[in-house]
DNA sequence: TCTGTATGTCACCGACAGGTGACTTAGTCA
DNA sequence: TGACTAAGTCACCTGTCGGTGACATACAGA
């Protein structure tokens, strides 16, 4: 065999986002990582360190959460209204958040767990969060009459959800989560809730 | 030691609420609930034939669905409008859920791993979920110029969502979880875009 | 009072987990 | 070419898991 630790290292990190996409966090541990790496597990401890420092360093390597470039979808000049930009971010995170299995597991993950490195990447979501809802310009809570940020939370954690869900239901409420169709019903609705709750704080 | 059967298969289902309330589903196992339970392992495959059997005897037994009675906290008399038949429905399933650790750790369990038993458990809602369309009187995509129950699904999973995850992070987009006041926002905010969305769907 | 049964106890199995130390060997540099 | 370093291998430890069979004994019914 040949001695490369760099291209060893890119293997094993390699491994626990395959592992992570087909079998979820509950599965990835030192055996089963080294297993899938076709590596043995004493040079995991040696160059991470450990589970804590592989999972760090996967982490550091990663790109898991889109950028906001991603999220507006080249889009970004035609955010003129409060509606439009919100629209715009909420679909593009139900579409980011779909496309990136590994992010699902790791929110899966989140959402069991709180350590060290969860608490960090959540700080790393949260921050960019308030950075979306800095650019939706989004009003103060009472501002106008509404709490904006608030309404914004239930659609952006009810999207997550949806996501997450479909992996291990069929449906939600009626909605069909495992079709294009169901997706794209979720995709227009995002675009008539928000407007239509847009509307009534404009009314007041 | 007093013998009684009936008395230890208490035991024995009360460790698994006790077990999954506190840690997760990820630490239910056959050594944990008998220690928990202060009970011979032995016994569980007795009495419940094994791990699989147990968990459908504790989902049978609890209670961990709010009713429907429950949802509506005794407004049913008020349910006059869509808007506030939802508005209704939508707080007393936060309200519901909040109150339920048990049932966050079920869901929690749901969104890693499909089996019987969680299917079981999904259909069960799914029939609910859809009794409670019904109830808001919810018209028909299209028929009102929107999705309604795509709109309903969103901010009904976004709920579930937030209270998921209240449990591993101390704020949302900027929305404290960790506080009565945060949980407040939230609650108004149902109100705020729920009558927002349906008079939108009334003025077309 | 005796006896059968079912409740509860215990010891043990194989599999696999995380973790470590000693060994072999490939590649490099003097 | 020889020697040193580090990459890779292997054997083995401890603990825990799910699971099972043999055993002890409390209790009810004859």
């Amino acid at each position: 065999m040949t001695r490369d630790r760099d291209n060893t290292k890119r293997k094993i990190l390699e491994a626990v986002g395959a592992l992570l996409a087909r079998t979820g966090f509950s599965k990835v541990g030192i055996n089963t990582v080294a297993r899938e790496a076709g590596v043995d597990k004493a040079l995991i401890y040696r160059y991470f360190g450990g589970m804590p420092g592989l999972l760090r360093a996967f982490a550091v390597h990663g790109r898991f959460w889109p950028t906001i470039a991603e999220l507006l979808g080249g889009k970004r000049e035609s955010l003129t209204s409060l509606a439009e930009a919100s629209v715009t971010i909420l679909q593009g995170h139900l579409a980011a958040l779909r496309s990136r299995p590994v992010t699902q597991e790791i929110m899966r993950w989140e959402l069991q767990e709180r350590n060290e490195l969860t608490d960090e990447l959540a700080r790393h979501r949260e921050q960019q969060g308030i950075e979306l809802m800095e650019l939706m310009n989004a009003p103060a809570p009472g501002q106008a009459g509404g709490d904006f940020a608030a309404v914004a939370a239930i659609v952006h954690a009810g999207l997550s959800y949806l996501v997450l869900r479909s992996k291990t239901a069929d449906s939600y409420l009626g909605v069909d989560l495992g079709s294009e169709d169901g997706w794209r019903r979720i995709d227009a609705a995002i675009d008539e809730v928000v407007r239509g709750y847009v509307e009534s704080l404009a009314r007041e």
